[in-house]
RNA sequence: UGGGGCGUCGUCAAGUGGUAAGACACAAGGUUUUGGUCCUUGCAUUCGCAGGUUCGAAUCCUGCCGCCCCAACCA
């Protein structure tokens, strides 16, 4: 029934060797460890712009690169991509942290930002412009974009192209000292306005912002483009392998091209894979905004939101992420994820190690009319079935008790294991009982049922060991703490959200349902922000961290538990 | 259609000339004091399509077809 060799937590998937050339991309690093590049050194980074909260897709590349850093004996830093002051901000910069902290990734010492190296980025434009390779354009935004040509026609020479090195370098210098307003000049690479690959025509380099950076302040008033800094800071920080999504491939040759043509210190390589998408979820960091900001979630942590945040506050465990990566794979296919496989990896991981409790969501009172009145039991109940080291606990039973109220049929199919009149169902660690009378209101809706047990049957278990198909768990009324249990759904109504009418058009209506007065059996009354339990014969939950207070708890559905019946009935 | 990529089971994904791994999903049984877990079994004579090379091709060649990315002073 359990499995007696389970590893240790947070060890499933980590098979070590077998694991170390999975990939491409750790195929290419294998090989080049074998071949004794960079020293047979390995080095890899995350660089996020700080301009939003990491997704279940960032986790992807966090996993690779770190995962790549540790089996190869390499090191791993954390690096801000921020470059452009107008978006960016040190909310996102704390949150980014501790968001690839939790996920288990470790920078060490290694933190850096795109913005430490400014300095050495101004220089190496300077460099270029001496070398004729650089230029200061007076093109504004429309006559560049004009220039540039389209996929299909060579563009043409800025007029400024052949601009004296003497006057890019004066204009460039005056730039930098703010003697001009923003737009009205631009330092660009010489490069080849008719070369079919777009990004290599005469790609902007720097252009002018007088806007406040998150980190530098008002020190500068131009700032580089990505394209100019992304792999100069891989050379600076003697990145070997830099990892990026395949929408980047286009830009390698320029990438490239800067290394080559720059003074740095090291050369590193670029490569890429496909980014995550995942079925009834949307990835981009620009929709997730809206998504915020139009107030169809609470928050970045609400937990439908595909957020790192939001899955943490949702109950998912780093160790479950994780382990939902090693079984993606990486590749450069485009592909989609069935979001049944994140379910799957972190009910696989709840299933080891969270305490199972009883809870009643949708009460129905039962009274059993042969137990003595005013009598109270304590119930030894098992924490996890799955989990040999887990104890047991005490949980009281008494004369009336809630049970589920999809636990009671009066007209019940054969198929129905459930309490029905005539029925014999077990309550869970408790006793045996069976149903005699159904009590409605006037709208002749159950409200009530009174039950006989057989004190026989103490603990789930008859002398006679006859067989019992349905066990049901309960609460004891008098002993019950309420709770307010949020359950939740997939944000979207289709698997691929962007069809039809868009994102916006295909929100769930029903993602998330509240419910209130909830019954919960006693031994939950400490239950901390954070910590994951099973409702026993329903789902994982755990206490949300944003809302939930000693003496009015919160619970977040993370996941149901597989239900059988429910595909049985939806048969017919 | 100028360039760059990608097309193997419903969804991911191994495979790198020697005769289609694995996972999720799904289906059928078994165990079970969770209709959970666990166990067993099934699930691509076929690799976008069409030719060709070869004793032998998902793997090599040719030609088609389809999808994605690039024309932000975003990253």
């Amino acid at each position: 029934m359990n499995r007696p060799d389970d590893p240790p937590l947070g060890t499933s998937g980590d098979a070590a060797e077998p694991l170390k050339e999975r990939d491409f991309i750790r195929q290419i690093v294998a090989d080049d460890v074998r071949a004794g590049r960079n020293g047979g050194r390995v080095h890899t980074r995350f660089p996020p712009e700080p301009n939003g909260y990491l997704h279940i897709g960032h986790a992807k590349s966090i996993h690779l690169n770190y995962g790549i850093a540790q089996e190869f004996g390499g090191k791993f830093n954390l690096r801000f991509d921020d470059t452009n002051p107008e978006t960016e901000e040190t909310e996102y910069v704390e949150a980014i942290k501790a968001d690839v902290r939790w996920l288990g990734a470790d920078w060490e010492d290694r933190l850096f930002y795109a913005s430490d190296y400014f300095d050495t980025l101004y220089a190496w434009a300077v460099h270029l412009i001496e070398n004729g390779k650089a230029y200061v354009c007076s093109l504004s935004e429309d006559e560049v974009r004009a220039y540039r040509g389209t996929v299909t026609e060579p563009g043409r020479p800025s007029p400024n192209r052949d601009r004296p090195i003497a006057e890019s370098l004066d204009l460039f210098a005056r730039m930098k000292a703010g003697e001009f307003p923003d737009g009205t000049y631009t330092l660009r690479a010489r490069i080849d306005m008719a070369h079919p690959n777009m990004k290599m025509r005469d790609p902007l380099l720097y252009r002018i912002k007088h806007a406040h950076h998150h980190r530098t302040g008002d020190a500068w008033c131009i700032y580089p483009f990505y394209d100019f800094t992304h792999g100069q800071s891989d050379a600076i920080e003697g990145i070997t392998h830099s990892i990026c999504t395949l929408e980047f491939e286009v830009n390698r040759p320029l990438y490239d091209w800067f290394i080559e043509n720059l003074p740095v210190p090291h050369e590193p390589h670029q490569y890429e894979f496909a980014r995550l998408n995942l079925t009834y979820t949307i990835m981009s960091k620009r929709k997730l905004l809206r998504l915020v900001r139009e107030g169809h979630v609470t928050g970045w942590d609400d937990p439908r939101m595909p957020t790192i945040c939001g899955l943490r506050r949702r109950g998912y465990t780093p160790e479950a992420i994780r382990e939902f990566n090693n079984r993606i794979g990486v590749a450069k296919a485009d592909s989609t994820v069935d979001y049944s496989l994140l379910e799957w990896s972190i009910r696989e991981h709840l299933n080891r190690v969270a305490p199972r409790v009883m809870a009643v969501l949708r009460p129905l009172r039962v009274v059993i009319t042969n137990y003595p009145e005013g009598q109270v039991e304590s119930i030894e109940c098992l924490d996890n079935p799955e989990d040999p080291a887990s104890g047991t606990r005490q949980v009281p039973f008494s004369r009336e008790i809630y049970i589920e109220r999809d636990d009671f049929r009066e007209d019940a199919p054969a198929k129905f294991f459930r309490l029905t009149p005539g029925r014999e169902v077990r309550l869970k660690h408790a006793y045996y009982i069976n149903c005699d009378q159904v009590i409605k209101n006037d709208r002749g809706e159950v409200v009530e049922l009174r039950c006989t047990y057989d004190p026989a049957t103490r603990g789930g278990d008859s002398p006679d060991h006859r067989k019992i198909k349905g066990t049901l768990h309960w609460v004891s009324c008098a002993h019950a703490i309420d709770a307010e249990v949020r359950l939740y759904d997939h944000l979207f109504n289709r698997p691929l959200p962007e069809e039809g009418d868009g994102f916006l058009a295909n929100l769930n209506p029903g993602s998330l349902e509240v419910l209130t007065g909830c019954k919960l059996e006693p031994s939950l009354a400490g239950a901390q922000p954070g910590d994951r339990f099973q409702f026993l014969r329903n789902a994982y939950f755990c206490v949300d961290t944003r809302d939930s207070r000693p003496g009015a708890l919160v619970f977040n559905r993370t996941v149901t538990l597989k239900d059988t019946w429910a595909k049985i009935e939806s048969k017919g």
